[in-house]
DNA sequence: AACTATTTATAAGA
DNA sequence: TTCTTATAAATAGTT
């Protein structure tokens, strides 16, 4: 096209092949890009050297991925799209039942209750009151079941106390045992204290409000990831 | 590029613009082709029109899904698999999110409490006081309005009555009525009752229990979609 | 990477 | 659409 010209023919010179692969393409890229602003076409090009080097052109706006995605349609062959349809579909109604769940537990925590009606306000409030009574009673419960471990630690520490009582008793009254030697021998009748103040602990108010809203580690907080 | 310049700008006249693109495309195809000789290079052009037409050419001796996993493979990561699993991740944790937030309702109803200690099991029960306190606050709101607009509805009956039976001992002491053309005029009186007992009817006592569990189209059962 | 003589592409008109 | 043609743009060969 210039300076002579040439047969549309593999150009057996290496170095020229190479210089003329390189000016070439930069034209047929420019020409493709004039043609999207012109036309408002789309256009994806690709291609591999003859030294195995891969260009691209992608127009402005789109992607190589997205012109693909529409080839593959248009030819009728379609092996992803589909099932990505299906999943996207998926997406689509997971997020919706998020929603609603995180819209019932605001309702059950007094909020976004504007479009409820009375029926559904009274049914609520019925719900909650037997669940709250349900789990009160379950609070109950654990308490109960402390101050009975609790009991059983204190009869325990007592049973030992009295035998050890006993025992130094024995002791006093014998002169044939030395006190020295027999201090030890006690030591592991304390294994009923190990541990044994946590639960009681557990049981003391708490002046601090906990919210539920705000996340502390509790099963409870874990819905705040998406979205 | 002849009979005059032209600037890299949108043509607004459609046919113009249509078929600048059919003559350029084809001028874009024998480049790409004329390249694919010289060059031994191997091309893929797609292109789409603004008519959404779809066009394109491939060298010789190639394919389109040949020459686009090429491209895939150079990019590292296939372009499909990557976003699938991009995905999946979102679907996999949606779900996780939508199992805590049906934990978290679960507890809020007095079930699943199995794994909850002491210290969340007081936070629950201090947290849906609170809540049940809202909620019946609002009830109470409601029930007060219903009753204000009931009172105000009976107050305009009453009136009407007073009014109908005030002009109905003027008439049984003024001779010069006749009964019988009257008895028509007072129909549009009434107009104050259409409609105005269903406030009152929302407010009796529902017998049955409403379980929230089981579907019955309100806004707090739509959670049941998915798994 | 620049230059430039020439070929090639193409805008506008038919 | 296709052909024509004057002119713009691309580029082969050179530096």
């Amino acid at each position: 096209m210039a300076r002579g010209k040439i047969f549309i023919k593999r150009i057996e010179n290496t170095t020229n092949r190479q210089v003329t692969y390189s000016k070439r393409r930069n034209g047929l890229f420019k020409k493709a890009n004039e043609l999207t602003v012109l036309c408002g076409a789309k256009v994806s090009i690709i291609m591999l050297s003859s030294t195995e080097k891969l260009h691209e052109y992608i127009s402005p706006a789109t992607s190589t991925k997205q012109l693909f995605d529409l080839y593959q349609n248009a030819l009728g062959i379609d092996l992803w799209s589909s099932h990505y349809e299906k999943m996207q579909e998926h997406l689509k109604k997971l997020k919706e039942v998020n929603r609603n769940l995180r819209r019932q537990i605001s309702q059950r925590m007094g909020e976004s209750l504007d479009g409820v009606s009375f029926e559904d306000l009274r049914s609520l409030e019925e719900d909650m009151e037997s669940s709250l009574k349900t789990i009160r009673e379950r609070k109950y419960k654990m308490i109960g079941n402390q101050i009975d471990t609790h009991k059983k630690k204190v009869r325990n520490v007592e049973e030992i106390h009295r035998s050890l009582l006993h025992e130094f008793n024995a002791i006093g009254e014998d002169p044939h045992y030395g006190l020295v030697d027999n201090g030890g021998d006690y030591d592991h009748s304390i294994i009923g204290y190990s541990n044994g103040g946590r639960g009681i602990l557990a049981l003391r108010l708490q002046p601090n409000h906990h919210n539920l809203h705000t996340g502390s580690g509790s099963d409870l907080t874990t819905f705040a990831l998406l979205e």
